[in-house]
DNA sequence: TATAAAAATTTTATACTTGAAACAATCTGA
DNA sequence: TCAGATTGTTTCAAGTATAAAATTTTTATA
């Protein structure tokens, strides 16, 4: 229970701090885009990310891609799928030479959304972190990026 | 992260992709201490929230205190109450002098469960946020700062 | 070629989350 | 006083999330 100096216990102390603030910032951001997204096209963060794994794959991805990319489980990406489906924006099309996978496709109607809600989603995530200048938003990226490498492995 | 020569585009898209990375930071440690907590102790995140604001406020909080400063949906609190009475963390008691509200306790044992969570918590985060020394600490709570300033109002 | 193991997905059970509606109790102003 | 607004909470419907079990298909191997 002793510990090595003061400045030790102060270390942790700060980072639980940061840690929490973190924890604050994003969920405010998140909340605030997700009302943003529920008042201009009655959708949703979870269906946005989806949609844009698949924009990014034009060929789209096997519902484990998706679970992997997104790293959500895989009953979960199902349902988003499903309703996403309901909605016409994304079809789900057998994978050749394996009948046990599905590959997941933007349709024509989700490709022409997405490309309508990228743009405005941009613009309103540099309107919320505007209080950060080149300055700051190139350490944040960088000590980020420290966690990132250890907490997880790829990208 | 970006020349000296910066545009207005890609400052905009630089502010976009820090959002991206502290959102899969936040996510990956959020992840992780859930994971942690539902071994350690079969609970989760929400209910540890709820308890820790419980904690600091020894004379109990009304269910409209707790949602407000866990900034969750009234209706989310009551579930999660109801669950942490039923594992008997937490007691509902009538407020004297108004018939609608409640008062939440933390029961005895719900203090002693908590007294341990918060310290194993505690090392979890700094051994998660471990890569960040002191200096980078500072510069990340600061910039964090004028978001959450302009972000939302209050703490 | 059986058959066991692995892979891809869905289903199930439970919990968290929101926004909105419903309810009850309190407060307020004519 | 007492009708209307406000406050505190719960209920409800829908969506998101997980872990674990189940299902179907493919692959490996003996």
């Amino acid at each position: 229970m002793t510990r090595q100096t003061d400045t030790q216990g102060d270390l942790s102390k700060d980072r639980l701090r940061v840690w929490l603030r973190m924890l604050k910032v994003t969920r405010r951001i998140e909340a605030e885009l997700r009302e943003r997204m529920r008042q201009e096209w009655d959708t949703t963060l979870p269906r946005f990310d989806v949609m844009s794994a698949l924009h990014r794959n034009g060929e789209g991805m096997k519902m484990s891609d998706l679970s992997g990319v997104l790293r959500v489980s895989n009953g979960n990406v199902t349902g988003i799928v499903d309703r996403l489906v309901a909605d016409g924006l994304v079809e789900r099309r057998s994978v050749e030479g394996d009948r046990r996978a599905m590959r997941v496709v933007l349709t024509e109607k989700g490709r022409v959304l997405f490309d309508d809600m990228a743009g405005v989603h941009e613009r309103w995530v540099d309107e919320l972190l505007s209080p950060i200048g080149a300055q700051g938003l190139a350490t944040v990226y960088s000590r980020l990026g420290r966690i990132a490498e250890t907490t997880g492995e790829d990208s």
